[in-house]
DNA sequence: TCGCTAACTTAGGCAAGCCTAAATTTTTAA
DNA sequence: TTAAAAATTTAGGCTTGCCTAAGTTAGCGA
């Protein structure tokens, strides 16, 4: 069985491979938060056990092998993610860094049993598509919400980011999956964008534009 | 945080204790099936972590801190078997090696959580009492099978052994925990015990029958 | 194209937790 | 009472995964 550590280095590479084909060794540290050296000698060690290619100083990819086993801790962490919300009446920010541990604790088994028990959920509580047991994942159709122009209505998808103040601060704007929203104006010189949620306004900035996922409605 | 090893040695040190006062270094490597040295240098570790009183040579017992730590892991090794059984519908034979790598993953507010989703349960499926978020541990009076005469009726309290196949046998014979039983017939020679469970006779042998705890009724 | 810089790898070390082999201490039994 | 046996600890080593410091390579700008 994969260590912890090998589990949370695939699963990095996994989603820095959406962004670039071939994933830096300093994309990687500065996703684990660990030394350059670390990854270097941990690339060598998953390409030894047939996890990734690894052309050195030119970067690494999954192995077919590496993404199965980075989808199969990905697929718990989101269940994982759901329960919490769903069952245990967590709120969506507090759950990332629960799922965080428990994605490589729990068997295959517990994680199909939670897939059942919550009536096999396709998305998780950040609108993240939970990959089935033998690794499809289904891509919606979204534009980050930066790209939206007025006066469209929108749907909130997906939210990227994971932090807990953040997430806390989209709630208070009411700014979460399956929200519609109203895009009013958005400013020129920054981006920044008011927007109608409901009967209210709110602003948000580029920054955080960018990390909602929306589609048309 | 206590590392998932020092949890374990904590663990197998608490349930040790309750045979004898000092816990023999020898008894701890049975248990957690590793050698001797290691056993030593990781008793001098947690002793220097002040979890353990070490005498050289003598054997160890847990100090305050180091027993309240393994209730809290023993806790959630229970709480998250009976979630298992109740919940996602496993059977009580496979339980124990699902929450043996998660009792080391789950936060103290997620057993929390678990523990007022079950309705506060006392008990697991083995009938081994659940401790409390501080420590409490609620002690049922109960005898061992073997030490029971016939012709008395019991009730099975709580079953000590945690191994699939004889947890198997166990349903086979109805020897579950809250089943009743009379107690037919003891052979002399070697212990083996005759008994009446619902409308069916079953035969122990005594190393079974000293595995299940039971209360007259 | 040449050299500088950023990115990366190699070298060497540390801590945790395991091991076997070799002392050492305690216990048991003659 | 004392020597053998059993239990335990010490010594020394290994693996994983991390680190810093010191090379090495790639790639960009002059």
């Amino acid at each position: 069985m994969p260590t912890i550590s090998v589990e949370n280095y695939l699963k990095a590479i996994y989603h820095l491979e959406t962004r670039h084909d071939r994933v830096k060794t300093k994309d990687i540290a500065a996703r684990l938060d660990v030394s350059l050296p670390s990854v270097s000698s941990m690339l060598q060690s998953l390409a030894a056990d047939g996890l990734v290619v690894h052309q050195p100083y030119r970067g690494a990819t999954l192995t077919e092998r590496g993404r199965r086993m980075a989808l199969s801790v990905i697929r718990k962490h989101r269940l994982i993610e759901m329960f919490l919300v769903e069952t245990l009446d967590f709120s969506w920010d507090e759950v990332h860094a629960e799922a965080e541990q428990l994605e490589h604790a729990i068997s295959d088994k517990v994680a199909q049993r939670i897939d059942e028990f919550l009536g096999r959920p396709q998305f998780d509580p950040h609108g993240d598509p939970i990959p089935t047991a033998d690794g499809e994942v289904f891509h919606r159709e979204a534009i980050p919400l930066n790209e939206a122009e007025p006066p469209h209505q929108f749907r909130v998808a997906r939210v990227l980011d994971q932090s807990p103040d953040v997430l806390r601060h989209l709630t208070r704007l009411g700014l979460t999956p399956n929200a519609t929203l109203q895009v009013v104006e958005v400013l020129p010189i920054d981006g920044q964008m008011t927007l109608r949620i409901d009967d209210n306004e709110a602003t948000v900035s580029q920054t955080i534009a960018s990390r909602l996922l929306v589609t048309p409605t």
